[in-house]
DNA sequence: GCTTGTCAATACGCATGCGTATGGTGCTTT
DNA sequence: AAAGCACCATACGCATGCGTATTGACAAGC
């Protein structure tokens, strides 16, 4: 569970606290990063952390930019492997499905502090980023330009709903029988066949 | 903006504290609760509140049983008004971006706190409901059981979605020129054809 | 008119959380 | 070996927030 303690006498980086940071992030939200309990979940005072950072803010920008990044090479991982628009589309409904990925936690958790000035910016990046990416996408496949913006938009709040929905135990899990025909029925749904 | 305000010499109800709760709530979320915030934001002081109440999680359960009361009434005046199960489903739409609207507010703010134990059984009571309605109507509208229960959840996905994606300033409102085309593309790919 | 009940103000204790200040420890460098 | 630096511990001040305890204001009923 909580994989960055501090391993006895190691000394810690900025790194260090940033990966705490996000994985507090990802299991309980950004609200709950706070100096002195992070602190402790790594085993050390929080005399430490000021030495390391001016303040709480600053952690936090610097823990959502690093993840903001590691989120683009993702991105771009897919961009650069799959060159086929329909099969994009596919891996992006699967890959919206698989939670305990480290930073798809993240980002859920980022949804649920729209309002929270650091997230903010994250979110609007995020949110470009892969309506982009979903309307390249659906444009491949022929349809028009505004068209295909719009379907984007669906699926992205389609998608962003079913994380929701996740977090609620509200929906179909990658482990429910139903789970495979129901992303048949999404997928038959949104992708325009060829 | 806060219409709950102490009108001099009036002496508070429980009723005034759960609305005062709900405003909040609908403004800054779950965690803005806060009894003496709340408390100055209606110009009294807290004394007042802890004889209405025993404590912070008494309010928030019942303001919360109340709202979710609302909402089912919401509803019900729905379902009892529109019979043909299209026009039930575009005013599903229609609603949804319907910001501003007290109820709805509420219930996206909750959205945003789905692990709050006080606010999970809201969240699964207010999902099921609506994913009933919107089953039904794809059922009336000739899809089979299953595809009409698969329909309902990517169609409620999508309508969470949209209101997060609204929170984030990053999905078209009513306002926008592009709204009402995108709701017709939003219709017509969900809303199988008679 | 006096008591009683209802509602509210004030003051307190306790906890958490931010940020500062200051001192300590061990390794490095010269 | 002495000095300096990097890193951490401890103690403090301040703010917010929960819940309690005590007192006060004011109207209704007797």
């Amino acid at each position: 569970m909580v994989n960055s303690q501090k391993n006895d006498k190691e000394k810690l980086t900025a790194a260090d606290w940033e990966r705490g940071a996000l994985e507090l992030i990802a299991e309980q939200g950004v609200n709950a990063v706070a100096v002195e309990s992070l602190a402790r979940r790594m085993g050390i005072t929080k005399g430490s952390f000021y030495w390391h950072f001016p303040n709480r803010q600053t952690l936090i920008e610097q823990a959502l930019s690093r993840w903001l990044e590691h989120d683009e090479r993702n991105l771009q991982i897919l961009l650069d492997t799959i060159t086929d628009p329909r099969e994009r589309l596919i891996v992006f409904f699967r890959r919206s499905t698989q939670i305990n990925q480290f930073t798809h936690d993240v980002y859920t958790a980022l949804c649920f502090a729209p309002d929270h000035p650091l997230v903010e910016p994250v979110l609007a990046a995020v949110a470009e980023r892969r309506t982009n990416y979903l309307s390249q996408a659906f444009r491949d496949l022929g349809m028009t330009d505004t068209a295909a913006e719009f379907r984007a938009r669906l699926t992205y709040a389609s998608y962003v709903g079913y994380l929701q929905l996740m977090q609620q135990e509200q929906a179909f899990e990658p482990e429910n029988i139903n789970f495979e025909p129901y992303l048949e029925h999404v997928i038959h749904t949104l992708i325009p066949t060829v």
